[in-house]
DNA sequence: ATTCGTTTCATACAATTGTTTGAATCCCCT
DNA sequence: AGGGGATTCAAACAATTGTATGAAACGAAT
């Protein structure tokens, strides 16, 4: 029994990377096992199968990353305009900045844009907490008596453009190419960026009117099996759990 | 050769479905040439291998969208405003309502997370001129004379509030599960909020201060390898080209 | 030292997948 | 009608992958 938690341990360090950076699926058990120096049936042995490693490494990464980036205390003294840049700046750091080259970076990336299980607990215990601190900033920036609503889409919007860079980054550089902007997207320009936007639009929404004579559009023949006040976009396929089965949409 | 188009065409709508759902890996070519009612050579046979047959359905999903959603024609007397609200929504629209559910807009989701070759084209030919449009309205909304790098960054700005809901929809889905403001994702709803929220953003850019006691977070021990002025992200993996090489990081 | 449960190992198995092959079939042209 | 290139077909091949198996090695307790 000396020996198994070790294996064990190499097997967990050893999938990370791997999971990491070519995903479930196309991470194969030979190669995890290769990289960990153990034999091919550790896995079968130690976690049962592939996917109850895969779980057991997104877990392993969620508490590195926890231990390693503990939730900063932001004082409650600063002005509400530096604690919003603050937060941001936070935020891109972790997803843009030097950390976001590790592979529990990397695989928790992948868990938002496509999340399993074990997202969900990564909402509960940590990105629930930080969009309630964003609401709460935003209200006391542009409130007060803000619309649950419109305070949390604002929050999204502030969440958006700090993850798009993150999510559609390979996107961002095709479309900057010609342009040589490249080099005008550090993490020090896009918070300055983002956190000046951000404020002029929550501090000027409750002034900043929807155009009156906004032309709609002709609604098309497949707009005719659309909820009458408009079509509800799908945001959640699962009700209460995004299960990982073989006919998923997504890569898992 | 009468039926030889045929069985290209057949080819063509069935594997699009396909690997619109299931992506490009986890697409395979048997259950192509059962739904389209094909030999399983077909594929060898016309297109070569998977990947050209893969490319040539993207190809045909852009074609199929262009001839569907035309360049609307937006009229130069509208007022600044309500041209952006008819942008957003226009984009909206076509990102998240009904057509939104065909395989050939999910291909197109697909492409942006994920470039491949043909997405490349897909921004020469379309994605670059639109985006040129909006860094022109937003020059005329905020400008006169702001540098082309925060132009840009404006632009994208409100292109990732767009695409937020649809790269990170499941995350929102779960995010705003408990809240139980689901409903308030309408394409309409979110029209009029990211229309007010950046033109108050637009509008009052060049008067929105940084803050200027925002605190500096400590650099940690993993930064002292970044730039000295700051960590560049990088965006794009491959210079000239975003390569389908079997190293890729990436889903394909 | 022997024993016995635990762990590791090399190997095999079964399933899947992309691709190839060579014969059979179809269809146009003379 | 028939020759000949184009196309389709069933079958097989080769490679990969997740998992199972049974023997071997190990380690601690007796």
């Amino acid at each position: 029994m000396s020996n198994s938690s070790d294996t064990k341990a190499k097997l967990l360090e050893s999938a990370g990377p791997i999971f990491a950076a070519k995903g479930y699926s196309k991470a194969t058990v030979r190669e995890i096992c290769d990289a960990a120096e153990v034999n091919l049936a550790a896995v079968s042995y130690h976690f049962g199968d592939k996917l109850h490693l895969y779980i057991a490494t997104v877990e392993h990464a969620r508490h590195w990353i926890h231990a390693r980036t503990p939730d900063r205390v932001v004082d409650k003294d600063l002005p509400a305009e530096s604690r919003l840049a603050l937060m941001i700046h936070t935020t891109l750091t972790r997803f843009l900045g030097a950390d976001s080259e590790t592979w529990h970076l990397k695989l928790l990336n992948r868990e938002i844009l496509n999340p399993t299980q074990a997202c969900e607990k990564l909402i509960e215990q940590h990105f629930g907490k930080r969009f309630q601190e964003l609401m709460d900033l935003i209200d006391e920036l542009g409130g007060p008596g803000l619309p649950h609503d419109e305070l949390e889409r604002m929050a999204f919007a502030v969440m958006a453009q700090c993850f798009h860079y993150v999510i559609a980054g390979k996107f961002v550089g095709l479309m900057t190419r010609q342009s040589g902007t490249g080099t005008h997207y550090t993490v020090e320009e896009l918070t300055e960026q983002i956190t000046r936007f951000c404020l002029a639009g929550i501090i000027h929404w409750k002034s900043s009117p929807f155009p009156e004579n906004f032309p709609v559009p002709p609604k098309r023949e497949t707009f005719k099996n659309t909820v009458a006040s408009g079509h509800t976009i799908r945001l959640a396929t699962s009700p209460n759990s995004v299960s990982m089965s073989q006919n998923s949409e997504q890569e898992i």
